[in-house]
DNA sequence: CAACTTCGGTTGCAGATGCAACCATTGTAG
DNA sequence: CTACAATGGTTGCATCTGCAACCGAAGTTG
């Protein structure tokens, strides 16, 4: 009987590729609590957690966008960043104007968004170099190919059944 | 100038393993979140979420536990446990009892918290078996693989000052 | 144009997460 | 024995997260 947590040991006598032990989910959290403590020190210096560094760098990328394009291109819920959005508009990073549309919205990031998001870059590189070299280059390498791999696998099928 | 975001195609001009783009921690949240929706819409049917099927199980291995020791187990923040149990103790699917110590504590699964376990686990079996199927055994294997390695060199070095 | 559906976002609800500060207990010097 | 430090947990604060329900605007149909 499986006990879904932490043991992965292959085992010897199983044919091709073993049988993945322990909860895939839970591994996955317990990385991201570590990789992003991680980040986190470093963003500290700029004041920003990493979660509003990814929001505000996206927002930068995409140009003035509508919050749902946004949030899908992020695989955030559109609530989610609802709320995200709020402590950086507050502190006056980004900005919501109106949209084409009465209904919808478009992000922008501001002047003084566009000075914290590139101070921020420098503690981002801090962290990631610091990531690269306690894991190794080539391990990070595999790492993003299995993420990209894995979630292009997991591609929500919209069933519009 | 990298904009740490999603793009991660390796670029062929570069020797040695190419320097990984994209934000690593960006891009575990990211699939955290997808892999995480795929257990969770399982373990609805248990009326559980991950996390808690996680510490329902941690706890169903460990025994009675102090608090402290389950959440190095599971690289908690202390804090974050005491609050995650909140839930789980008013289901009466755990239970605290006193300490050995008078400060201490100790975390004990009961009856019909083993009873909800049992039944989550098997929820938990679905999921697991649909991400298999939908990444591949060998792509789950090799991704457990990375997660546990990049554990080891994440651990926090306890710098005694 | 009226009734219905779809679209784009927001709010209520519940929980997850960590850091800093705090409190009580225990251990340690002096 | 008495200050002082270390230990084990909890609380305040802020944020992240998603689902279900909701609201107003826009598009569709008759």
């Amino acid at each position: 009987m499986p006990h879904p947590a932490n043991t992965n040991a292959p085992n010897a006598t199983d044919p091709n590729p073993a049988k993945p032990r322990g909860c895939t989910n839970f591994k996955l959290r317990q990385l991201l609590r570590r990789v992003a403590q991680l980040y986190d020190n470093e963003l500290a210096a700029a004041g920003l957690k990493t979660t509003q560094y990814s929001l505000l760098s996206h927002v930068h990328r995409l140009g003035p966008v509508q919050p749902g394009v946004l949030a899908k291109a992020m695989t955030l819920d559109a609530s989610t960043l609802t709320r995200n959005l709020k402590p950086l508009v507050a502190a006056g990073w980004l900005a919501l104007d109106a949209g084409p549309d009465a209904r919808s919205r478009l992000v922008r990031i501001t002047e003084s968004g566009q000075a914290k998001r590139a101070q921020a870059q420098r503690c981002w590189r801090l962290a990631q170099d610091s990531l690269n070299q306690r894991l190794g280059l080539d391990q990070v390498q595999a790492l993003h190919g299995l993420i990209d791999g894995a979630m292009r696998s997991l591609e929500p099928t919209d069933d519009i059944a």
